[in-house]
DNA sequence: TTGAAAGCGCTAACAG
DNA sequence: CTGTTAGCGCTTTCAA
């Protein structure tokens, strides 16, 4: 593993070939103090002539500054990914700070070469997504003092660290409203999500006060399990439809189980939204496309993403930053029984 | 914007808690030579009592490797990027190396600031993805001598960098001949995709030498613009059904635009596969709950990006890499008539 | 098997 | 407005 060759220009070498010293080089491309036109010029000719760029490492260690943001995702697979990073990515370059990823995988798997990764040394400071790291890193963080920003996810309470959230909880408010105001349903079923996932949480006690709100009782038994995922809200909807429970409408925590929940009632020889209406959350790509188009609530997940490396940046540079919630939007498509 | 405090530890203070050197203490942490295993232990215990860990720029500085792999990807948004980011960092990770990613927006912006995030100073090697940077570019990275991997584009001849390609045009023969074989197709429309797409192009290849092998004359009237956009695509197919034109099955250069055609033909009144049939490439996660579901080409993006992300290493390691061209794989569901 | 010491390329006081 | 110089924290010869 031999280090590569580099036939590569330094600092010393504009400086000699623009005939002024290393520091006024480094004043010119740093634009950290001013430097009469005519050296500047002359060090930017040398610049170009010689093809310099400076060498990241070397700026970082003597300036204790990476000019790199660090992103931590629990796992890099689902559609919510891809416009969040496009968010991440441009608040982050649009402040000339580059992107470092890591996906943590499983958290069983956080070890010492995690730290490594991130470890106050790679990054000036970290973005990172719910459920990807331990309380006790997050603990560790604020001992470095590195500057960190929680995605979709409430910091433990001791921490105090800012975050950027969905306003989950009036999004539902909007759904169940829709439900109730315009197509008069009363029955209103609910596939949860997770149970450790604060997301989820969220749209529960929005759901409750939600129903509440209106004057609806809350049946427990029309509270079941969706758990983010097609399969396990296609048993719980099949379940209740073989147990021949009254329902006109189901909320289904997120669009995946809002998918299962439908073929669930298809595959029961009934109809959406003839005879049980459904409304998922999240809007993914896919959900305009199902048949019928999904109602459903579409989190801002690509400015969830700037919000949120604009926060950080700020903090890195300020030491400021407070916690933003991002308002929710209501789809309004067909499975709901609109249009 | 000051410099945050560090309260890390550094290797001096490891060196001092264990009473060896630093030079000694480097060796542990790098394997780099053979330390006695008493030596040995009293490190790693100075390092986990002073929770210490190496700062990564002073290593690369030192070191002149970056242990960090870039990514560039021309715009962080479309359906294909989520899988390819995963197996890409699957394989860097496995490798122990970090990610580093930049989206180069339109190439037009591509500037001295691009240089600066990726020039040879923050990684050791690139992934480089279609289309995201000008030749100009490559030739510079091959003049300063930094490793580069092409994702799903070929080398510029002159070149001759390694890359990672689908067998686009083995995928297009297995499409076709399912029309032909199985389905007894012979006037097979084709949705081409944007002119300088090296994958339309060889998809386009790819029909014009499986028609010639069935015997299958080609007419020119039965190719059209898809653009890989659902609109273009729309609008294509519109027209050819409102000329009149006898179409038995239409190739769409990827799904996108087969959706656009599956869109204009249920638009016109006619079925899909009944009237006319429908096969896409990609194999996007949509295709599978279109209605009715696609019958497309499934590329391995994942494996892409893994397999790509290995080269690379290889190449950073032994200089060595050879170009490789991934199996694709058909996926039939109804939109051919299949089921 | 270990230590001493010379940088890696740059920034940031400090002086002038 | 500009130059000198002392590190930043680590790796890596070279000696021992």
């Amino acid at each position: 593993m031999q280090p590569r060759q580099t036939a590569r220009a330094t600092i010393d070498q504009v400086a000699a070939r623009a005939g002024v010293s290393t520091a006024t080089v480094s004043r010119v491309l740093n634009n950290s103090a001013t430097v009469s036109a005519e050296t500047s010029r002359r060090v930017f000719e040398a610049v170009s002539e010689l093809n310099y760029v400076p060498h990241a490492a070397a700026r970082a260690l003597a300036s204790n500054r990476t000019n790199t943001l660090g992103l931590m995702l629990p796992n890099i697979s689902n559609e919510f990914f891809s416009p969040l990073l496009r968010g991440v990515e441009a608040g982050t370059r649009a402040a000339g700070y580059d992107l470092l990823i890591h996906s943590t995988g499983d958290r069983q798997s956080q070890d010492v070469g995690f730290r490594r990764v991130f470890g106050d040394h790679n990054t000036d400071g970290l973005l990172i997504f719910a459920n990807s790291v331990d309380e006790q890193y997050l603990k560790w963080f604020r001992q470095i003092r590195l500057p960190v920003v929680l995605l979709l996810e409430l910091s433990p309470e001791t921490l105090d660290i800012p975050s950027v959230l969905f306003e989950n909880k009036d999004g539902v408010h909007q759904l169940i409203d829709h439900f109730v105001l315009v197509h008069g349903c009363r029955r209103i079923a609910f596939l949860r999500g997770p149970e450790t996932n604060q997301d989820s949480q969220w749209r529960e006690k929005g759901y409750r006060t939600a129903l509440e709100s209106h004057g609806l009782p809350i049946d427990e038994a029309l509270i079941g399990v969706g758990n983010f995922e097609e399969n396990a809200s296609y048993q719980t909807m099949s379940q209740w439809i073989a147990d021949g429970i009254e329902i006109d409408a189901v909320f289904a925590a997120d669009d995946e189980s809002a998918i299962g929940a439908m073929r669930a009632i298809t595959d029961a020889g009934l109809n959406v939204p003839g005879d049980i209406r459904v409304i998922g959350f999240d809007d993914l790509p896919i959900s305009r496309h199902l048949n019928p188009p999904l109602t459903t609530i579409r989190a801002p997940i690509a400015e969830a993403g700037q919000t949120g490396s604009e926060m950080l940046i700020s903090l890195i540079r300020t030491g400021k930053a407070e916690t933003t919630l991002l308002p929710v939007e209501l789809m309004i498509r067909r499975s709901c029984g609109c249009e």
